[in-house]
Parts: C-alpha cells; sequence; structure tokens
DNA sequence: GATGAATGAGCCTTCATTCAT
DNA sequence: TATGAATGAAGGCTCATTCAT
C-alpha cells in the first residue's frame, strides 16, 4: 500500500509522518487543558498529562519546549477562535447591536469548549514574561472587540447610548463565567447558553426605535437553529 | 495605660494580649490575600508572606496550621461579608428587583476589596476536601440569592419573566469579572461600579409596569451616594 | 553556663550561631571541594555532598542558593589564596627573582590543597556568565604575577632575558600540573615539592651574575624549614 | 568512478564503502572533540554533535557504541600521536638532551591539536573502568618517557644530576598547560611554541659540558624549520 | 512567641540509549 | 544507513512543615 501510495505521492508518507506528529501535539495539548482545568495548572503534573495518554514524561518533550510552552499553546488555540470569530464578525459587517449579538453568541460558545475556557480559567501569570504580554494584549483586544460594537452601536442608533467600557467588562464577565459553570453534561446545551446570552445580555442595550425598526431582525442573522420565538423563552 | 488598666482588672492585660494576637492573624491574612492575589496561590510562598510582615515564616504557624489555613480563613472572611450583605438585604424587605439591586451593589463593592477578590479569583481546588464543600456551597448560595431575588420579581412583578438561573449566572459572572479587573488607581471609584452595575444588569429585567410603578423608589434605599438621578448617568 | 556566659556577653550566643553557621558552610565547602576533585562536578550530586556530611540536600540549600554558588565559593577561596601570596610577596620586595621563586614555592604550596586544586582541576565553564568573567580574570591576574616578576627580574638583572609571557605559562604549567598529581600519601610533601620546583623552575633564568652576586640570597627570605644547601638537593 | 572501479574489481565498492564509512566515523570523531573541547564533556551533547554533523543523534549509534565510545576514541588517537613520537625519538636515538628535546618539541606540538588537547583537558573519569586504567598507563608510559631521557642524559653527561620525576612532571606539567591556552588564532605558532619550549625547559637541565660539547649538535635532528640561531631568539 | 535549621516529598527537565520503520 | 519517537534514570531545586532552642 504504502508502495501505491508514493506512486500517487511521494510526500504522502512525510505527509503522513507529519500529520501524526501533529496528531499526536494536538492530543497532548487536548489532555493537558483538560488537566489543568480539572486540577489547576500547577497540581496538574506533567507525569499526569503523560500517564493519561499512555506515553512517559520524556516523550511530551518532543512536542513541546517545557510546560509552560504546553500552557502557552493552549492558550494560543483558545485565542485563535476567538480572534477568528472576530475577524469573521467583521468581515459580515452589520450594525453594532448585530455584530454584538454575534459575538456574543461566538464567545458564549467558546466558553465551553476546553480552550476557550483555559482562556478565562488558567493564570496567565504562570507564562513567561514575553507570552504573558502577549497573552494579555490579546485578551485586551478582545475586549476591546466587544467595545467597539457597542460604540458602534450608540453610532448606528442600534443601541443606547452608554458607557461602552463598563458594558463590555459586564457582557464579557458573563460571557467569561460561562466557562466555569459550564458543564457539558449540565442542563443547557452550548447553543442555548449562547442564545439565552445573546438576547440577555443585549436587552438592555437595544435603542428603543431599534426594537420598533426591526422587531425580529435581530435574529435574523444567528447561526443557532432555533424553534419558535426564543424571546418568549427567555424574555427579559 | 496597660499599667493602669492592670490594676482595674487583672484580665484586661489577658484581653490585650488577645486582641494583639488577633491584630497580627488579620495583618497575615491582608498580607496574605494581598500576595494571593497578586502572583497567585501557588508562586505565594509563605516566605514571601512573613518576609513582608518583618516576620519569619515559622511565626506564621502561630497563627494559622497550614498554607491552606490561611487561604480557608482568606474565603471565610471574604464569604461572610456576602452573607451580611444578604442577611441585611432580606431583613430590608422589597421587592424582587429592590434586594436584587441592592445584592449587585454590595456584591460589586466586595469585588473591590481583597478579601471579596479571593473569592472569586483564587482556585477553591487549593482547599482541602472539607473546606472546598463549604465553600462551594456558600458560593451555591450566594447564586441562589440572586436567583430568589429574580424569582420573586418576577412573581411580585417588578421583574420580567425570564430563566432565573441564566440571569443569576450572568449577572454573577459580570460582578465577578469586577474582581479580575478593578484597580483602585483606575478611572472608576468602587461605588461608580456598584451604581453603573446596578443599572447595567437590570434594566434589560426591569417590567416596564415596573418602571411607570416606581420611578426612583428602586434607589430608595442604596447606601451610596448619588447626586441626581442615575439614571441619567448610565442610562442603557 | 549560658546564663553566665550572658552577663558576659549578650552578644556570645549571636556570635555562636553565627560561627557555628560558617563552620557548617565551610564543612560543605571542603566536602564539596573534595567531592568535585574526587569524582568531577558534574559527576558529584548534591546528594552525595550531603549525604557524606549526614545531612540532606535540601539542607545545602540554607547555605548555598546553588549547585554552582558552591562551585563559585570553592573558586574563590583558592583564589583568595593566590590573591593573598601574591599580595605578601609584592608587599615584602626584593628582586624579580627572589620574588619569582616565592610565588612559586607559595603558588605550589596551594596545588597541594583542595580549594587550590579547584583553582586548575575544575571546569570554570561550569560557572555562570558573570563567575565565570570573573574567575578568567583572576587567573589571568596570577598569570601576570608570574610574568610580572620574570619582567621585573629582566630588569633588574636578576633573570636573563627571555619571553616572559611564555616563560610565565611554562612555569604556571608546571605549578598547576601538581595539582593533577600530587598526593597527600605521595613520596613528596608539600614542602618538598615547593622547594624543588622553586628551584627547577628558576635556574633556567637565573642570570649568571645573579648567581655570582647572591650565591645563597635567593634563599634568605624563604618560609619553608631545608636542610642543608637545596640546590644540591635538586641540581637542575 | 565507483562505477568504473566496480568494474575493475568487485571489492573495490566495498573498500569504497568501507573508507567512506571510516572517513565519516573520524568527521564524527573531529566535531564530538571539537565540541568536548568546546564545552566540556557533558554539555556536549551526543544531539550537539549530531546537528554540527547534519546527521541525527541516533546515526552516530553506526559508528560508536557510546557516548564514552566516542571518548575514548579521542583519547586514543591522541595517545596514538604520542607513542609514535616517543617510538620514532627512541628509534632515532641520540643522547638523552637531545631525544629530550625532541620530545618536548613533538608533545608540544601535539597540544595544539585536538586530539591531542583532549589527552589533557577532558576527564578521563568520564571514561568506562577498563579504558580508564588504559589511559591512564598510557599516560604513565608518556611521563616516564620523558624521565627516561632525563635519566638517560644524567648517565650519558648531557644532563646535569637532579630528580628526574620532579623534573619530568615539571616538564610535562608546562606542556599539559599548553592544550589549555594555545589559540590556533594566537600570538604564537605551533612551531614557535614548540620551540621557545624546547629550549626554556632544557636550558637548567643542560650539563654545563654539554653546551661546550654540542653547541649546535643539539639542533641537529629537530624536525621544525628555524631561520638562524634559535638561542638568541629564546635565549633563558 | 519567634527563629534557624532541617526534612520529605515532589516536579520539571535533560540526555544517552533503544527500536521500529 | 538513517530517522523519529520513546524511555529510564537521574539530578537540581522548591517549599510547606516540623523541631529544638
Amino acid at each position: 500500500m504504502s508502495a501505491r501510495r508514493a506512486q500517487i505521492s511521494p510526500w504522502a508518507p512525510f505527509e503522513d509522518r507529519r500529520r501524526a506528529r501533529d496528531e499526536k501535539k494536538h492530543a497532548v495539548l487536548r489532555m493537558a487543558a483538560r488537566l489543568f482545568l480539572d486540577v489547576g495548572y500547577h497540581r496538574a503534573t506533567l507525569n499526569d498529562v503523560a500517564t493519561r495518554l499512555n506515553i512517559t514524561k520524556p516523550a511530551l518533550y518532543n512536542y513541546f519546549r517545557s510546560k509552560e510552552d504546553i500552557l502557552e499553546e493552549c492558550y494560543r488555540l483558545g485565542q485563535q477562535m476567538v480572534d477568528e470569530a472576530i475577524a469573521a464578525i467583521d468581515a459580515e459587517g452589520g450594525d453594532g447591536l448585530t455584530r454584538l449579538r454575534k459575538l456574543i453568541r461566538a464567545y458564549a460558545q467558546l466558553m465551553t469548549i476546553d480552550f476557550g475556557m483555559c482562556l478565562v480559567r488558567l493564570d496567565d501569570r504562570e507564562l513567561s514574561e514575553e507570552a504573558y504580554r502577549r497573552v494579555r494584549a490579546e485578551k485586551r483586544q478582545d475586549d476591546l472587540a466587544f467595545r467597539r460594537y457597542i460604540e458602534a452601536g450608540a453610532a448606528d442608533g442600534s443601541i443606547v447610548a452608554c458607557d461602552a467600557k463598563l458594558a463590555a467588562f459586564a457582557i464579557a464577565g458573563s460571557l467569561n463565567w460561562i466557562g466555569h459553570w459550564y458543564r457539558a453534561d449540565g442542563a443547557y446545551s452550548a447553543d442555548q447558553i449562547a442564545d439565552h446570552f445573546a438576547n440577555l445580555l443585549t436587552t438592555g442595550l437595544e435603542a428603543k426605535s431599534a426594537r420598533a425598526r426591526s422587531p425580529s431582525g435581530k435574529n435574523a442573522q444567528k447561526t443557532s437553529t432555533e424553534p419558535g420565538n426564543r424571546s418568549r423563552k427567555i424574555s427579559p
């Protein structure tokens, strides 16, 4: 088989190997993230991580330079998803309220997966000075995205005038908190939470005229499938 | 002075000594809390704590049985303040919305002081099994207080019908997050933050009739001093 | 007794404690130096050092910050003795040949004790960048002392004209080598070696007139006791 | 080329292969020696060695059984050159002083090349018990060669009576030290150093009659090229 | 009450070496 | 022959905790 594949592409074996390596690396990351979240970064030993992957501790060093390097990657993966969400929302356009709701929904969803949780539950002070600064800067960017949308909404009339900074903090806080209480086997699915929070956190911000203008338009672009009128389910 | 008191009562010196001891114990707690918050529980060594108090590490063991014991006390002090706030609010009565706003205001203020921050920024899994369970239970009670007020508000018509559990999570999340971003030398005072958030987090929940019913009554019992109509300041 | 001593000097206990500490620290250094020399720096583990001192590994960290710190101290102690020897010789004065012989004798003796051996048998690249530079600079100073005396001798006529740099290397090399082959239970005492080398390494350098000038003066200030005419014993 | 040779002799490719292998093996040795000297045996990892050769670590095991095996070979190559020098000198004959000077010159030259330096700068205790004993025995033989020549010189009148053992130590020490301070880009060439030391280290040993007997004969067989009268260059 | 000293437990990391491919 | 991956062994270091003084 490998002979046949070699005819198709002499690079296939290379690719295979690289992919296998990347997959293993990712498996380490997933396990590490799980453990970091479950017991905390400090109490999660590399031995734990390795043992649960059926390898030995030094084997981890084939993929990462240090424990902190693993942590850094966890942050990177989580942050990357946030970045992509923001970039997509920015690309799609729409008024401030619409974009804010999209971001809330996307961010809420991220808070229900491990790498997203890592962003808000792990202590970034464990990172090296350099990585710490990078992560902090990225987090600030995320917060600024919320603020940007609020301010845009205030400008385009979709959101009432308010202190954008505090409002962004309030929203981000609500969302980050999801990473602490969400359980995959809990009462709410990630989608449900995302929808609920998109409503919950923007009802107070909606400009009255906006409500008049687009009574249901606010839901026009939401990605999640939802049966019937959500506003009846989560009324505030 | 203590010499005079000694003549009056042989017990006084004993009292003095006990008070001095309590003061020292409290000083340790304050310093430990600061350090735990500043660098993280694990990275804050007892040596650090002791050195900053101009004593030596073993001296700490005169006041606490272990590092974890110190952590436990930090939680206890923080939790006690929350409990007292809730108890006071419950004692005062009022409709759901009013009580909710009071709690938000009180909780927000707590998030700006060290022991309050400890509640939400330190990792309670460092605690012993027993303390962990206690702390978790208490945190659940706090959350239930939010939920109770929301449900009460829904029942008494001051708050719109909504998913009380999620709404409580959203509010608690916003407030807990204060403990992460608040800076004593920042742009907002604790009072300002408390007021802003009390508004921000309830505007979406206010039943329309409620607004009509008690345009300013909601602020009747608030503790913070505020000039004029707050709703003009924080409009959303 | 401690009560009596306290009357004599309330600081005595303090002094005692400090002395005890210094003694222990020195004991660690001696043992570490021995071990470093015996098996090499890398193969000498801190466990070895500690065990031979009937303590445990972490106890060493009461006296030193790291293994490298211990190594650094070994160098420092050895270097200090060399410095003192040079300083004393410089203070005493004398012509170049006389001073050179004194230095040879002193340096040879140092090569027979542990901390002296450390200077030439341990690898200074194990040191931190900073300590490495310091040690290197000091070694250069030592070498320059040899060179200075040779040049002084050439100037004052006690030593024949020669390439001082190479001559200093040759002498230093001979002496350093002692640190490698000397055995306390060997055929030669440190004194004997020192005397032999003082002669051996300077016979070729003696200016002929010098021999005439001071047939025995060169030995006038030597510290070692030697019976009769050394030049008959070690004739070259 | 290898194709043509293959027609001539079926063994040639085999030879080619063996030679290629030997060349690679030698390349490994050279690089390893360099690295061992540069950073020390312990701090030079096999990864370093391999990387600098553009191969990978396990590839080294095609040529050597272990890291220690590499070290052993370094010693062997260095020792072999010393042995050959001694054998050649013994074969050529001459009086003690002449042979001593030849050995000094040859040994000094060896101290300026890597494998020679390995002999005196690496720690032979890293070797296995067996190799260690062998290396030690060989080093003793080298030292005995110095001693032999000195004693022969004393017997044949070319060298003054002296303690041959110590004199040999002194000379060997001077020479070994070259391995520590020599720099290829330094002020002295290997030849210059060899010449200087041959004079420097024997001037004190020359029997007075010897100088009279053979004013220039001592240089008759020297291998290094030297313009004019060396004794003028290095006068001591 | 406070201190210096010591300890035990534990973790990250390195590296020579092996093995399947 | 060469490689990527994995391992076992070991060492340095940290820190909460205890104990004699």
